[in-house]
DNA sequence: GCCAACGTTGGC
DNA sequence: GCCAACGTTGGC
């Protein structure tokens, strides 16, 4: 299956599990231990190439950068049932300023987003136009 | 650290 | 198939 476009995601990942720093140091991170079926599926769906924005839950609340999908649709190596999916990511640039939760919510643009109205999702779609507004956001 | 929101599980 | 109990996530 091949799409035109890039698609758009955010990713979220508590700093003190493993942050941006973490992703940035090894170069390659694999996205597992996803055990919700929404989140799954959002897995499942990206494709190498498609573009995510880190976001640091619990601690930060705000988007720090973006990583580029590099190796999509493996399964989750630590899943022994082969049920649950994963994907590698690379980091590809740290945001000049990050984007926070609070500046997101102050959005109306931004009110329609999946993380805003699926607080507990951990693998969000972003559309298009959401991307590009953050984007702009997040320019220094 | 607390708790609300939400997803999942299991008894009936 | 319903729903109460339970576990987890994530904002505050």
């Amino acid at each position: 299956m091949t799409r035109a476009a890039p698609a758009y995601w955010l990713m979220k990942s508590e700093p003190f599990k493993y942050s941006w720093d973490d992703l940035v140091a090894e170069g390659e991170g694999t996205w597992d231990g996803v055990r919700n079926y929404q989140a799954r599926n959002n897995l499942a769906a990206m494709q190498v190439g498609d573009e995510a924005f880190f976001y640091h839950s619990r601690e930060g609340l705000e988007i720090v950068g973006i990583c580029t999908i590099s190796v999509a649709g493996i399964s989750d190596p630590t899943d022994e049932t082969g049920k649950w999916a994963a994907v590698k990511v690379k980091p590809k640039e740290k945001l000049a300023r990050p984007v926070t939760l609070a500046a997101i919510k102050a959005e109306p643009r931004l009110a329609e987003m999946q993380l805003i109205k699926q607080s507990r999702l951990s693998v969000c779609g972003v559309t298009a136009e959401e991307w590009n507004i953050i984007r702009t956001m997040a320019e220094g």
